[in-house]
DNA sequence: AATGAATGAGGATTCATTCAT
DNA sequence: AATGAATGAATCCTCATTCAT
């Protein structure tokens, strides 16, 4: 091992141990932000979670909003690599409607499994106001933009929805993110599985009786 | 005319004057808020847009909260009020189908009216926190309440929708708040009326193209 | 008296309310400023020093900075007051030295009866840096233009001074500010009026002996 | 060559590394402390300039303070030996004026030449407040002590100035520094020899004009 | 020698709320 | 009723300095 190699691989080391703390500090923040919401977390809070002192915090983030971005990229990121990751693994099937109710299905779980997320995405992000408006919305745009480009897919098969794709992509997207919100307050007795379902059979079908 | 009906008069006149200051302070206070957000918006900023001093505010409410709360309790009350006018106008018809469109459409309607209202319960609402759970939770309890109420009739003339009301009724009322919201901030080149029909179809008889 | 001269009365009071406590909490900067010299000097330090509580402060004025601009605009005013009375005073005598000579002693009486002041202007002013440079360029501006504007009138009645005006003005400013600012610190046995003949001396006829 | 004298010899190097380290740091500081003021520097944008990490500095030196102290006493070597060298240079004239005019012009050649030394002891030495008070004054002190020497003798050879010699002096060095850091900011279109020579005639003769 | 992460005192500023008038 | 001056807790952020490696 040579002198540069060594000094590369302490290099490395440092740079993970960074990476590593930034992620402590991550987590430690979307355990406090979702429990007492963006506005009445200090950074002390932030800090006491993670084991640190106030000012280190800014060893690794400009600010405190710098740190709720990075939080939600981070989330987002994560989102859609399970979603992707679902409808990936169940691509093999043929029919139309299986990919999109995998895709709600995911994402239910995916919040399901991380309700921190859910308080962050659809409680504190609007209380950023104007200044994360430019974030937020990028968010949403892609989250959005996935959904639709799905649709615009099934619709060109002739399948599974009618309708203007964005209007639709971000009704789904509301929907979604309304009920998973609602479930973190309140239990109406089912699971996020029958959620999902009664999502998509309402996008699909409508709620109508019908006599057949 | 009496010493005492002369304070009587003058306590009402008071009273109304009072009852006058508080509704302009609201509307001052919705004003600003709509515009800065809940958080960025300070009691000084409420009482120079109702051409008061600092001070006078606590005169009419106990807190920035309080004035918040009486806000949304006012908003609340304007659009059920709304609602139910517009939907008893249109009960003659025999029609199941109509007053359930008549109510959404009559939604989309009073926040197209009045856009500040829709950031104040889609937008600050969230920003208050826990404290201000229990308050707006009531406000979307009666909110569902409503359309559950009105669900639950429709089903038992055998008509409309099929599901459980509770979580049909959570899923109208996100639809609507979430699409409305949007609308402030997005022109997908839709009236609200569309927008309205939109929901109801999606609601009645989903998306799926059928073969007619 | 009627209602609104009592109003308005009422008013002028409050404004002279207002205004006297501007003036004592620049007495209070004033006198923690020289002593402890800008930026070891806190906002809580002024605000003991006038009796008040540190937000207080803020109803006065903006911030720090502001608060030592508003500062120096009013030393700025009374020096050139008392220099104007001053050279006023001996306006009669038709000697064209005297009033130079006039200025200069009343400059250093000024600084002599004021010596925050002097700290203020003389050692405080470049503390601020970049973001004092503006106005106190203003006020030095102002200092030399006066000086000037003496010079050149002193040159055109054919005495008194050679040089190039704004030169010779900034010396003089030079000169003074740093001698008075040097009596502060050091004793060198003489006394304002003694310096302010020197300098005078100095600047008309110079250090050579001559044989006469 | 023996172990010691290897030790020896590393340690020589060693400390020159040190030593250069040292004037590396200082360098850096000297350009950052002119640009931005002595208190909107930080640690951390002189080690930067250094090329080197936050903490290294304080290898080198103990504090802030401390790194500033020192480069105060280098400049004031460095000023002190030009000048030195500039009059002993020129000292085999038997003129008496010659040496004088020589300091001073020496001097301003230096300021000239390196003006982030004009900022450090004009304005940024004042930003010390008290703590550098000693340490200012010791400087100022040895400078105004060579000119006071120099005047003395000079006033012994019954030539060029008269007047009490400390005096003398820290009018000289007020003019000096007070010309050098006007010339900063503000282009009077003159050369710093003329200014030199400007501040010498002034000194020996004053500004006004006579018949011959 | 050098690094750079960690510390935490310190300070400016904000703003809801109170209260004497 | 209304005013607006006064309060001071609260909080973000900075940065000199320390120290384990």
């Amino acid at each position: 091992m040579t002198a540069s190699t060594r000094t590369r691989r302490r290099r490395a080391v440092s740079d993970e141990d960074k990476s590593h703390r930034r992620d402590e500090i991550m987590a430690a923040a979307k355990e406090v932000f979702a429990r007492k919401g963006f506005h009445a977390t200090t950074i002390a809070d932030i800090a006491k979670q993670a084991g640190l002192a106030y000012g280190s915090i800014y060893w690794y983030f400009d600010s405190k909003d710098d740190l709720f971005h990075a939080l939600m990229a981070v989330e987002e990121q994560a989102l859609r690599a399970h979603v992707a990751a679902a409808v990936g693994a169940s691509r093999q099937t043929d029919d139309g409607e299986a990919p999109f109710r995998t895709a709600v299905q995911a994402t239910f779980e995916f919040f399901e499994a991380d309700k921190a997320t859910v308080k962050l995405l659809f409680r504190d992000a609007y209380a950023l106001g104007d200044r994360f408006e430019k974030h937020l919305g990028g968010i949403y745009e892609r989250f959005i933009h996935d959904i639709e480009t799905f649709i615009v897919a099934a619709q060109q098969r002739g399948e599974v929805v009618a309708g203007p794709p964005r209007m639709v992509a971000y009704t789904l997207a509301a929907l979604i993110g309304q009920l998973a919100h609602r479930r973190l307050s309140t239990d109406d007795g089912v699971t996020a599985a029958e959620v999902a379902d009664f999502v998509v059979s309402l996008v699909l079908d409508g709620l109508r009786p019908r006599d057949s």
